[in-house]
DNA sequence: CAACAGTTTAGATTTGTTCTAATCTGATTG
DNA sequence: CAATCAGATTAGAACAAATCTAAACTGTTG
């Protein structure tokens, strides 16, 4: 509801090419690997490592302009959790997060069952754009 | 309730020592910029030309240090929201966090009232150390 | 297929943070 | 109260993530 999913077999360069970025030949790979084959977390260095695993020659500046013009095109989002470097998902849906702060590992968890009550009203001149729900997980002891 | 508050005018010097770190010029006056007069958010940067202000001579790594042990102390809380720095913030109380987009302006609000239910349990070996609540917010249109 | 705006790139640059190793200082002890 | 020494501070080097630069390349359009 709200979102407007894509079918799963459009093609990635309709999909690009709607978002008026030209599909050249990196952005249709990065594309492949982050939108087949389900969600997921990338870093830049990550993507980076796997495009050269799959003989994808591109550097990692395209990597870094690959991901902001995907994430303003709202094809990612930007998930801040580790202040050291910056995560993006292709989970648009409506979702949070778990981080377990040990291992850095980041999971989705679906928004549907979650209920957040009682935020305040936004300081004047604002308004809320969305509310975040970050659960940090430690080992079990 | 579960926080031990410390009297508001127990000496910065044994609230320190307290904590096994030795009183010692830099971290005295910086204890007295951060938890003298209210609660804040500071960033290392900002803490530093603060204290030049003050003419409190410390260096930058001194006051990345002592903001490192502060925390490892107890004494604060890192605030992930921004990927580009950190924040550290002097308020223990259970509570949580606006972030003004635009501004980068970072403010508190107290988590009683506030009611996050339906979180799922926590992945196998994991329990949940935290859950934090960052309400983003956007200039009001 | 010419032309050009948009894209990619290597490498330099910037920024926030940590590290290094030399110097200094607060606490302890005789 | 002087000597000692673990712990603290420091300037500057080093590092890592991200962005910028300007030159070369490539989709697209006419």
């Amino acid at each position: 509801m709200g979102v407007m999913k894509d079918r799963p077999f459009t093609p990635m360069l309709e999909r690009l090419r709607d978002t008026g970025l030209r599909p050249t030949r990196q952005r249709l790979a990065l594309a492949r690997l982050l939108f087949e084959g389900g969600n997921r977390h990338v870093t830049a260095e990550q993507l980076h490592a796997e495009a050269r695993r799959e003989e994808i020659p591109v550097s990692l500046a395209t990597i870094y302009n690959t991901l902001n013009q995907f994430r303003k095109a709202g094809l990612l989002r930007e998930v801040v959790v580790d202040s050291s470097r910056s995560w993006f998902d292709t989970n648009l849906e409506d979702h949070h997060h778990f981080f377990h702060e040990a291992t850095g590992a980041l999971t989705d968890f679906e928004a549907e069952g979650l209920a957040v009550e009682g935020v305040p009203r936004a300081p004047t001149g604002t308004e809320i754009d969305r509310v975040e729900v970050i659960v940090r997980l430690r080992d079990a002891g």
